[in-house]
DNA sequence: TATAGTTGTCTATATCAATAGACAAATTTC
DNA sequence: GAAATTTGTCTATTGATATAGACAACTATA
């Protein structure tokens, strides 16, 4: 809405995936309300300045991902498909954050491994370089929906078998309570965005070309000791990060 | 680092702007260092999976935006580029977030409105639907480089003449202090990624396909009036946004 | 100085992306 | 039922994207 609706030529994006993305900001927007008829594709094209076949490879591409759904002689109609605003502040947690937001929501853990700390985690846990630490995949879900991707890295020392606890109870509170962590709080957290590569776009169930919301971040005890230093993904058309000042 | 360095084709984004943006993640996250020489040209192709000349469609374009420079006979360096890391808080401001980091910085009036309120911006300052907002854009620059594009709105009543007072001072803070308001803070914060429109790239002088991190913030005065709602966007390629907890 | 390694340039070919126009098929409206 | 509106399909053409191979130009090093 803010901002002019012009597109881009040789940039290397091509015209339908940026139609496409403009697509998905106008839902996101509110500018194409759901469950109503997109504008007509004569109209669409004209108002992006671009050929009505090149509004329906944007189109195409977008129904392929269930955002739409053409009907001839009818319109083309957006489909439901609210972006979840994910809250981050010093008491960050993944389940209790999108509460009321979705029913059901769990950490699936995707693998894991025991590996020599690189300078820049080493830093983060306070660990010397090369200790080990145990590094987990893991994707967030809300109703069976991926809705993030994060790579966890903690002591392996200290927390040597987290990830069978991970496994066992999808979250990293109720893991790190049977270590004695019974509170936490986030320190710190950067944030990035950025193209999502191909592991994240399988895992994310995501077109290529999607953008995603990084964040890494290092979660400390009470009295201030890094426990766990993380980097999440989160599918940007499909998650906002929302942070208050009383969090 | 984290993830396979794999390619996507056929999804609307040409792969020599994968590559391109695979190339600044390394230097970012390190894996190229500044000042050296990236792998030959063979060896890059050979990691992802691609021609050398498409790869070195990816250096053109690198090169054109002064990330790398190359030289024939010895290799391709990587010029020093930082980024910036802006912090994100309660007292989030822009002047003193980047302190230290950079050594003239202050934000640029590139023009300014007067226009009703829309819903979204009525509800954020608490005012009525249609009443008359001040609307500024402008850029913010540290060092003589854009590093922020923001679009805010004021109170039109409350803060009648702020653009002139932004023109003149260049600071939101400085700016408000004429209208009696000597210290505020920064109620919520709300993240997304997008590509850069047309304007942004223009503004912040950006290369087609750019992606810019997007915050829409609220500031409040100490009593929790609201004062200032905003959009500001933030080249990825060049920022970082760090969010403290002490903040 | 000779050699290996690296970037620069050229030609050629195949596929994707985008435009253009025409008409069919389905739906809604008058 | 006829007309208007909208999506679906087809052909054709142009430029961008990507691959392939060969060789020139330059640099560093043995």
């Amino acid at each position: 809405m803010i901002g002019l609706a012009s597109i881009e030529r040789r940039n290397g994006v091509a015209l339908w995936r940026q139609i496409a993305d403009r697509i998905l900001q106008g839902i996101a927007s509110g500018d194409f309300a759901e469950n109503t008829a997109l504008p007509p594709e004569v109209a669409l094209a004209e108002r992006y300045g671009v050929n009505r076949h090149t509004v329906r490879s944007a189109i195409a591409a977008l129904t392929q991902d269930g955002v739409l759904k053409a009907e001839q002689g009818r319109g083309t109609f957006v489909m439901s498909r609210k972006r979840l605003s994910y809250p981050i502040g010093a008491r960050t947690r993944f389940s209790a954050g999108l509460q009321g937001q979705t029913s059901e929501r769990h950490i699936a853990l995707l693998s894991s491994s025991t590996e020599p700390a690189s300078r820049r985690i080493a830093e983060a846990l306070g660990i010397a370089k090369g200790a080990a630490v145990i590094r987990l995949e893991t994707r967030g879900e809300a109703d069976g929906h991926p809705v993030s991707r994060a790579t966890t890295w903690f002591d392996a020392k200290r927390f040597a078998g987290i990830d069978t606890a991970m496994a066992e109870t999808g979250s990293v509170t109720a893991s790190l309570k049977r270590f004695g962590i019974n509170d936490y709080l986030r320190h710190s957290t950067v944030l990035s965005a950025r193209h999502a590569d191909a592991d994240d776009l399988a895992a994310l169930d995501l077109q290529p070309g999607a953008i995603v919301l990084v964040t890494m971040s290092v979660n400390v005890t009470l009295d201030g000791q890094p426990i766990q230093f993380a980097e999440s993904r989160f599918p940007a058309e499909r998650v906002e990060l929302r942070l208050s000042a009383g969090d």
